[in-house]
DNA sequence: TTGCAGGGGTCAA
DNA sequence: TTGACCCCTGCA
């Protein structure tokens, strides 16, 4: 069948996407954007996205992604994988520079996966001065204790707990999942949710500094984190979240001298603009992997 | 083996 | 602006 531009067809195993595009698992799954993705002996990845389990297989131009059928493709992946989006227009706009140009280059397989966004607000709560592994096995943990059960191919697996499940959980509780201090930030975080104090539906209503504002009411979600869950969530784009090891890269590859936060922020909204966000996703996976800023 | 510094951040003083 | 925070990792 056609839908939106690809050509896709579905036997009894699931998808089939032709024409596949601006993609490379690699790049998208390891880039630090996500952390239920796991990629398996074979190469592919099998990863838990709301409530569904998927494992993603790609050969050139050509994505398979078994146990997706027909009406979750449409209600479900084909917006997180943000097939709907041109990426070569993004590369155009982005590729500003010579440095620009080879970040794009390398990582020209990224795509921007619009996560759950509670999901999303949970997961970078937990980023908070922690790093990828450490945050992946915290969110794997949570979801085996608090998640709902899932199968595929003979394993189990878990969906990520809805607000009711987590804002239900005593603080002892969740300690179990060994997050530290961030246990407190999630269970004020998930209450607030759970009563409505702070409605995450408004965020898409909200321009970009009313969205990030907003987040900042809650406890545990400072700037970085407010940014993450605003561009990893596909709510928007034009954020360039800046921590510590971004702020370095910036410095290393453009400023050539220690450059302040607000100083980083303002050159990324005016030499990347709306794409701000998947900019800093090329940027940042070229950086890491060519060990700059270390 | 043990001990210690520090981490892709946030909060409160 | 600064230290504390919970836990883990890397390194001496």
């Amino acid at each position: 069948m056609e839908f939106r531009g690809y050509d896709i067809n579905f036997d009894e195993y699931g998808a089939i996407i032709e024409g596949m595009r601006d993609f490379d698992p690699i790049h998208t799954f390891e880039c630090g954007q996500c952390f239920r993705w796991h990629r398996e002996a074979d190469g592919s990845y099998t990863g838990v996205v709301r409530g569904r389990v998927a494992n993603a297989v790609y050969t050139p131009g050509k994505l398979i992604l078994n146990n997706v059928f027909a009406d979750d493709f449409e209600q479900i992946w084909f917006d997180y994988f943000d097939l709907g989006r041109d990426y070569s227009e993004v590369k155009k706009a982005v590729g500003i520079d010579d440095v620009m140009l080879k970040a794009v280059e390398f990582g020209s397989g990224i795509r921007l996966l619009k996560q759950e966004p509670w999901e999303a607000l949970i997961s970078f709560i937990l980023s908070s001065n922690n790093r990828i592994p450490r945050i992946m096995k915290i969110i794997e943990d949570l979801a085996r204790m608090y998640g709902r059960e899932l199968g595929y191919r003979g394993r189990k697996y878990y969906a990520f707990p809805d607000v009711n499940g987590l804002a239900a959980c005593s603080l002892e509780q969740l300690e179990s999942c060994r997050a530290g201090y961030r246990c407190g930030y999630i269970q004020r975080t998930a209450a607030d949710v759970a009563a409505g104090a702070f409605e995450l539906q408004k965020l898409a209503m909200l321009d970009t500094a009313d969205a990030r504002s907003y987040l900042l009411q809650l406890h545990g979600v400072g700037c970085k984190v407010a940014d993450c869950m605003l561009l990893y969530s596909g709510t928007k784009q034009d954020v360039f979240p800046t921590d510590v090891w971004v702020r370095r890269v910036m410095e290393e590859l453009y400023f050539k001298r220690e450059a302040s936060f607000k100083k980083v922020q303002e050159f990324a909204a005016e030499n990347f603009g709306k794409y701000s966000g998947i900019a800093q996703q090329y940027l940042f996976y070229y950086a890491r992997e060519h060990k700059i800023g270390v």
